[in-house]
DNA sequence: TATTTCATTAACCAAATGGTTAAACCAAAC
DNA sequence: GTTTGGTTTAACCATTTGGTTAATGAAATA
């Protein structure tokens, strides 16, 4: 997860575990896994972080928060709508460029465990601004500015625009055969490609 | 899986081990699950299926061919490459209605393993196809009759916004607070919606 | 220096888990 | 009626796994 060296073990082992959780989910890690990525005894696991599940919650919230989108910049009002989606699409983009393996992750514990969410969403309360946007989308379509279109499909639109080919990957890659590095070059022009194709379909 | 009754054990096993897999992963999986779900005993599971491993395999394999895209319908020429895309997109959407389970299932356990497609690939081998529609792309390019934009973005646009609302819905639903039944007509939405958009984003 | 406190480890433990075995069951063939 | 073949089951087993305990080390504090 981090090539920084010598941080203190309670430090140490969070970082091991979002290596390791990441890597193979909550069933499939293990406590002795988790103590080899830290290099430190399975006993030290538990004696900073009770139980599995506490130091599973631990990372899953981070991760969650962090994936939440953040439509701060989206409200900005003073922009145009375009300017407004292509700012987000931007930002989150990049976001995920810098954290590939966090969609994948918590969209498959989530699905196992929905309830998981709940704590989160009231900590982060985004969902008034989602209806915030909402609005403005309904009202620059009545100007005539954008063609018109259901609000929660285009968020919907914007949001698989962004994450699929992060949690896709491996398969799209078999199956289109590409390597590595043209798969990451793929990624890379993904903001580019994403604003331009929403922008061209909302354009009245 | 199946609300059929009075399948033989075999049969049952099978359906009861879609069930379980799906739902907890092959790790969380238990072929006590299994044999529970079943309503059978847990050494004829093992009678029928040797291993857990051996009985997983043969579930992936099912679902990841039914998930690759089958894109025989898009390559019929006698059609424009608008209907060819609507044609496709209605179809996968169609599949997907289905078997919304099978993507989030394959994607989580292709990324832990990826050496799982691999002999699946070889079998289907749908690679030249893409490779066929790819240039089909271009040439219609080339004759403007649509807009200029990289055949394997358009593709992994397409099933992003085909996929990704499967995926993703525990965790769309409750950030945006969507009830089952709301949720599930958005889904149904989707094949005309993401037709008009892609088309949308594509007419010159 | 003596003592308290925190960090670290090896040895354990009980429960769970994938898998095996051998016996029982049962319908069809002889 | 008995044999035969596949089917089903309970009882086991070895290993793994999350978690505990008690002892040891190493500082900090008195």
């Amino acid at each position: 997860m981090n090539a920084q060296i010598d941080l203190n073990s309670e430090h140490k082992i969070l970082d091991a575990a979002k290596t390791i959780f990441i890597q193979k989910g909550f069933d499939g890690a293990r406590m002795q896994d988790i103590a080899d990525e830290a290099k430190l005894n399975k006993s030290l696991v538990h004696y900073y972080y009770r139980s599995k599940e506490e130091l599973f919650a631990k990372i899953f919230d981070t991760f969650a928060a962090q994936l939440l989108p953040n439509i701060e910049g989206i409200l900005q009002s003073e922009k145009t709508i375009f300017e407004r989606i292509e700012v987000f699409i931007h930002g989150y983009i990049e976001f995920l460029l810098h954290n590939p393996q966090i969609p994948l992750f918590i969209l498959t514990e989530v699905n196992k465990n929905p309830e998981r969410l709940a704590s989160i969403l009231k900590t982060t309360e985004n969902f008034p601004k989602i209806q915030q946007f909402v609005l403005q989308i309904m009202m620059e379509m009545q100007l005539g500015k954008l063609k018109q279109i259901n609000p929660i499909h285009l968020m919907l639109n914007v949001i698989s625009l962004c994450i699929f080919p992060f949690v896709a990957r491996p398969m799209v890659q078999n199956v289109m055969s590409l390597k590595e590095k043209e798969y990451d070059i793929i990624l890379q022009q993904r903001k580019e490609e994403v604003t331009h194709f929403v922008l061209a379909a909302l354009r009245p």
